[in-house]
RNA sequence: GGAGGGGUAGCGAAGUGGCUAAACGCGGCGGACUGUAAAUCCGCUCCCUCAGGGUUCGGCGGUUCGAAUCCGUCCCCCUCCA
C-alpha cells in the first residue's frame, strides 16, 4: 500500500504518522498505522477512530481530554470518530466487587448521558465529524450460540493474562465469569464496526487489544491500537476519575478549575502540562526544562498550567480573571468578589450550624458543630468559637466554611 | 460433591459475653505552617440541635440482666481436594 503513494502523498502520510503518534503511550503495530493512513490517503476513505465509552459517568473531566485530545488530530485530517456508548453492559448489570449494586440506567438515561458527552466533548472534539453507537444494538442481537462461538476464539490463559484479573486471582480475589466476557464485547464491537483504530487510556490495553484480536478471527482487517498514558488525578495517585472525586471537570466553573489545578503536586506539573494542555510542543518542553533546572518556581509553572486549562474551555478573560480571583484570595488572603449569594427567608436569629446547613455549606449540624470547634467556620472574616452560638441574620453577611466555601447572605 | 477458612465503620485490620460507637493504620475533612504543592504538627471522621439520645459489627430468629462476641438458620466469599 505505501510503495502506492507518490512522494506527495508520501509526505502526507509521514505527516499525519507523526502527528499521531506523539504523546502516545504505546501505538501497536506502529508499521500498520502508516499503512492505514496509506490506504485512506489513496482510497479517500476517511479511518474510522473508536472510542468507547462507559454509559454512567457523564461528567467529563481532563482526563478524558488526553483521549479526546488524540481524536480531534484524527478529524482534523478528515478521519471519522466512532463514540460507543457501552450501554450493552449497563442494561446486563454488573456484580462485580465494589460496584455491587451498580444502578441498572433506563434507555431514557443512557440517553441523556451520551448527550451530555456529547455536549462536553464537543469543547475538544469536533461533533460533525462523529458517529454515535449504542453497542447493545447488535450485542442484545446475539444469541447464545453466537456468544458460545465468540468464546471459542479465545483461550482462558489469555484471558488471565490480563494484570487485573491475574492480580485479583493471585489475592484470592473472585473473578465472575461473565467478566471475562467485557473484553470480549468490547471487541466484538470493533469487529461489528470495523474500526480501523481504537484509541484508549493505557489502562483499556488489554481491551483494545482483544478487538485486534476478535477482528482478525473473524477475518476482518485488523484495528490499529492506540493507547494514551493516563493523568493522575489531584490527588497524584490514582487515575483521574469521578468516583474518586479528584478530577477537574471541564464544564466546571473558572476559578473552581484553576484553583483545582493549583492543588495538583508539584511532580505532576509537566505531565499534566504535557497532557492536559494545548500549548506548543516548544512551550511544553521549556517549561519541563525550567522545572527541572529549578530556573522557574514550581507555583509560576502550575499558574500557567491553570489557566491554560482555564482558557482551553471559557476563554482567554474568564482564565484571566480566575488567576486574579486566585490571587486575590489566597494570595492576600482576600475575600473573593463574586460570592455566590443565598437570599434568606428563615429566622432572624439562628445558630451558627442551622445556618451553615440551611446555606447548604455543610450537610449536618452536628458535622456544623464539629467543624466550628475545628475553627473551620467564620462569620464576616471572624472566626466562629462557640458552637451554640445565635448569629442576627444581617444583609451582606459573609458565612465561610473552611478555606474554599463562602457565601454571602441577602436579606 | 468433600474438607477447611472467612464476612467488623469509605478501605485495611483488631476485638471472641459487660470497661466497645468498637483499638490501630490508610483515606477524607478542618486548623497551624505554606505556594489551596510536598513534608510536619494538632483536632475531627456512624446518625441526630449541645448535655444527652438513636441505630450498628453479612441477613433473620433465639439464649442472657447484658451479645460484634454464645446458639439456630439462611445468604455471600476464599483456599485445597474431586
Amino acid at each position: 500500500m505505501i510503495d502506492k503513494l507518490t512522494s506527495e502523498q508520501r509526505k502526507e502520510m509521514e505527516r499525519q504518522y507523526a502527528v499521531y503518534t506523539h504523546g502516545t503511550s504505546e501505538v501497536i503495530p506502529l508499521d500498520e498505522l502508516k499503512s492505514k493512513i496509506a490506504k485512506s490517503i489513496i482510497t479517500g476513505r476517511p479511518l474510522k477512530v473508536k472510542l468507547g465509552l462507559d454509559p454512567t459517568a457523564p461528567d467529563v473531566h481532563i482526563g478524558h481530554t488526553v483521549v479526546l485530545n488524540k481524536l480531534r488530530q484524527f478529524q482534523e485530517n478528515g478521519h471519522i470518530v466512532q463514540l460507543i456508548i457501552g450501554d450493552f453492559t449497563g442494561k446486563i448489570g454488573d456484580p462485580t466487587g465494589k460496584s455491587t449494586a451498580r444502578v441498572q440506567l433506563t434507555d431514557e438515561e443512557v440517553k441523556q448521558n451520551a448527550q451530555t458527552y456529547l455536549d462536553q466533548f464537543g469543547k475538544v472534539i469536533d461533533r460533525s465529524k462523529v458517529e454515535l453507537f449504542y453497542n447493545a444494538a447488535w450485542l442484545s442481537e446475539l444469541k447464545f450460540q453466537d456468544v458460545i462461538e465468540l468464546a471459542g476464539k479465545i483461550t482462558v490463559a489469555r484471558l488471565i493474562e490480563r494484570d487485573d484479573f491475574e492480580k485479583r486471582i493471585s489475592n484470592g480475589k473472585p473473578v465472575s465469569l461473565h467478566e471475562f466476557f467485557y473484553p470480549l464485547m468490547q471487541g466484538y464491537d470493533s469487529v461489528h464496526l470495523e474500526s480501523d483504530i481504537e484509541l484508549g487510556g493505557t489502562d483499556q490495553y488489554f481491551n483494545v487489544l482483544m478487538g485486534r484480536h476478535l477482528q482478525e478471527q473473524f477475518g476482518k482487517e485488523k484495528q490499529v491500537v492506540l493507547t494514551m498514558p493516563l493523568l493522575e488525578g489531584l490527588d497524584g495517585v490514582d487515575k483521574m476519575s469521578k468516583s474518586k472525586g479528584n478530577y477537574i471537570g471541564i464544564a466546571e466553573k473558572p476559578t473552581e478549575m484553576y484553583g483545582k489545578a493549583m492543588s495538583i503536586p508539584d511532580e505532576l506539573i509537566s505531565k499534566y502540562i504535557e497532557l492536559s494542555t494545548d500549548l506548543h510542543l516548544e512551550e511544553k518542553e521549556a517549561i519541563r526544562k525550567k522545572l527541572k533546572e529549578g530556573t522557574i518556581h514550581p507555583k509560576e509553572a502550575k499558574m500557567t498550567l491553570a489557566k491554560t486549562i482555564v482558557r482551553m474551555f471559557h476563554g482567554e478573560d474568564a482564565a484571566t480573571n480566575a488567576e486574579e480571583q486566585f490571587q486575590h484570595v489566597f494570595g492576600q488572603k482576600q475575600l473573593p468578589s463574586d460570592i455566590e449569594e443565598f437570599s434568606w427567608s428563615g429566622e432572624q436569629k439562628v445558630s451558627v450550624p442551622a445556618l451553615v446547613v440551611a446555606l447548604g455549606m455543610l450537610p449536618s449540624t452536628s458535622e456544623a458543630r464539629r467543624m466550628v470547634k475545628n475553627g473551620g467556620i467564620k462569620i464576616d472574616q471572624q472566626k466562629v468559637t462557640d458552637s451554640s452560638a445565635i448569629v442576627d441574620i444581617v444583609d451582606g453577611m459573609i458565612v465561610q466554611v473552611g478555606k474554599r466555601k463562602v457565601k454571602k447572605i441577602r436579606t
